[in-house]
DNA sequence: GTCTATACACTGATAGAC
DNA sequence: GTCTATCAGTGTATAGAC
């Protein structure tokens, strides 16, 4: 089983760095040393097929990640939010807005459905419920937990696509001060 | 020339809709209703050319709707920020992340690198600007307003890219919001 | 598991008529 | 300005040998 694992993990990059469209077979069997129709031994259900099962085995990874960072830095959220952030650059970035609304409109409509949901669950989810905490006297939090969730993971997203080149910080280092001035508020406290 | 002006903004919509590569030129000449070779006529340069033409086209209209919006909006950072999101919004989402990592490299190193100077231009320097008068006491604030104007853009990217559905509020009150909590803090304020 | 060979559709592009 | 006709190249996918 160690010949698929190289599959999707060479499918998982390209697909990942160029999105759906961008990416050949040829492409992924170069990528691996071996010829485009030898793929199909491994995912019968050509191109597609390998793109949603890399696409899936990504989020669950990103879930558990995540899950894992936010429970793991205590009750307080700027905490957790670094947590956050350092999983999500330790991995390449997803490119969420790419995979919405380049990508799955490629593939078939029952899957693009199934793939929508299991981004929900993985990388809203987490951090919906991280931020829910800190909205308590809001009016209809729950629903701007959720909104929260979604421009921290752009902003996150985002540095992750810099290039190396960009900073001579590091991408941490960047994201926290993103932080910073997110929770304690750019305006000066009187 | 009203010709042209039509193939331009019916090749812009899809390449902003899809990217370069999931577009063929057969979309665009069909959404036009005429041939795929009638496009030569236009861009003899083909696929490339058009969308060379219409994203730094695209590009110069952001730069000129955000630099007015800022400057309409008076001294306030969050006015100012207001009115930038309301420009973008009313905006086909122009994906910028995806731009910079999928479509830039699928055409030439030259061409790709103008239309990063420009993108830098039209969608970062404008924000940057209005950024930097709020870190007057920060240590290496330029830098710093850059990565401000950076989030900023894919906070508000990220909204525009949700679907009409997501929300029965608009889109603006969302972006509100979120400017809001990014000005004042999320923590309470003592 | 990987190969060769091949089918077949689609893509960008060119030439030349109207 | 738009058309038809056509081409070479590339894309996914299948069949069957090793």
């Amino acid at each position: 089983m160690a010949a698929r694992e190289r599959v999707l993990q060479a499918a998982e990059r390209l697909f990942t760095e160029r999105g759906y469209a961008a990416v050949t077979l040829r492409d992924i069997a170069e990528a691996l040393g071996i010829r485009q129709a030898s793929l199909y031994y491994h995912a019968p259900g050509g191109k597609e097929e390998l793109f949603v099962q890399v696409t899936e085995r990504g989020l669950e990874r990103h879930r558990a990640g995540l899950e894992t960072a936010i429970s793991q830095a205590g009750d307080d959220l700027r905490e957790q939010l670094r947590a956050a952030a350092r999983w999500l650059l330790s991995q390449p970035a997803m490119n969420f807005a790419r995979m919405l609304r380049s990508d799955m409109p490629a593939i078939r409509e029952s899957e693009a459905n199934r793939l929508r949901l299991i981004a929900y669950q993985s990388l809203i989810a987490p951090l919906e419920a991280a931020f829910r905490p800190a909205l308590l006297d809001e009016p209809g939090r729950s629903s701007k937990a959720g909104s929260l969730a979604g421009a921290f993971l752009s902003i996150i997203e985002g540095v992750n696509n810099l290039p190396e080149s960009y900073s001579r910080e590091p991408k941490e280092a960047l994201a926290d001060f993103l932080i910073d001035t997110w929770i304690d508020g750019l305006r000066p406290r009187p």
